[in-house]
DNA sequence: CGCACATATCGATGTGCGTCAATACGTTAC
DNA sequence: GTAACGTATTGACGCACATCGATATGTGCG
């Protein structure tokens, strides 16, 4: 959890910040905005997608894609689970509800002292 | 930008990567937290924070603090309003309810591709 | 005017990170 | 066993950025 109150900066919030520095790259967002509706080209299932799919997607190296693909599971943003040869990604639920959470307590109407 | 090659990535979502790369920053996410519950000490108004009480809570120098709310404004995230020789901040709520949005989409259901 | 103060900009510096090629690891197929 | 394939790791490179001190801009006050 967040906990708000903290003299200076320092290690404030280490999950959200990693979290929020994991979507702050395109080709992360992109790969969330693929795994809401994936249309699996190479070997994924219906109940997650595989690395190689993104690679295509992506226009970028494997190594890249799997540095991508690391950085969003040691997020808590993606989930992953080997099977075979293959590894199935599968998004987090919980993680961007959360996010939601937090960011709608700057949207309410207590956002801006303003009004 | 990115000297990098990324073709099939769409930057559809320039904004959006604009705001998490604003919000990935443990002073700016410092910023935040505090415009929620402000304390004015040197010369807030009860409808926006002056710069200068940033300093004071973030740790850092004037002008790092005035980069970090500069990059919050940019982002839309913060509304700034200078009058007289201080500059008053306050959240934009609409764009983190945007945000919430957003990431609401990745919550539902729908987070793991059907069962 | 001249001083004090809040803020913005500039230039420099160190660190972080996205990217790739090369390579290593693990699994399935032949 | 060996080959092919999906994936992970390593090392290197270059750009992006957080940070600072110095300086500039702008505003209010005496």
């Amino acid at each position: 959890m967040y906990s708000g109150r903290m003299a200076t900066v320092e290690v404030h919030d280490n999950r959200l910040a990693m979290r929020l520095k994991a979507l702050a790259d395109p080709a992360r967002l992109a790969v969330l905005e693929f795994l809401l509706e994936p249309n699996g080209e190479c070997c994924s299932r219906d109940d997650g997608v595989c690395g190689c799919d993104f690679e295509g997607l992506l226009g970028l190296s494997q190594p890249t894609v799997s540095h991508h693909l690391k950085v969003l599971v040691q997020a808590g943003l993606l989930g992953a689970e080997k099977r075979g040869r293959w590894t199935y990604y599968r998004l987090e639920p919980q993680a961007f509800e959360e996010l939601a959470g937090h960011f709608q307590r700057y949207g309410k109407g207590a956002g801006a002292p303003a009004r």
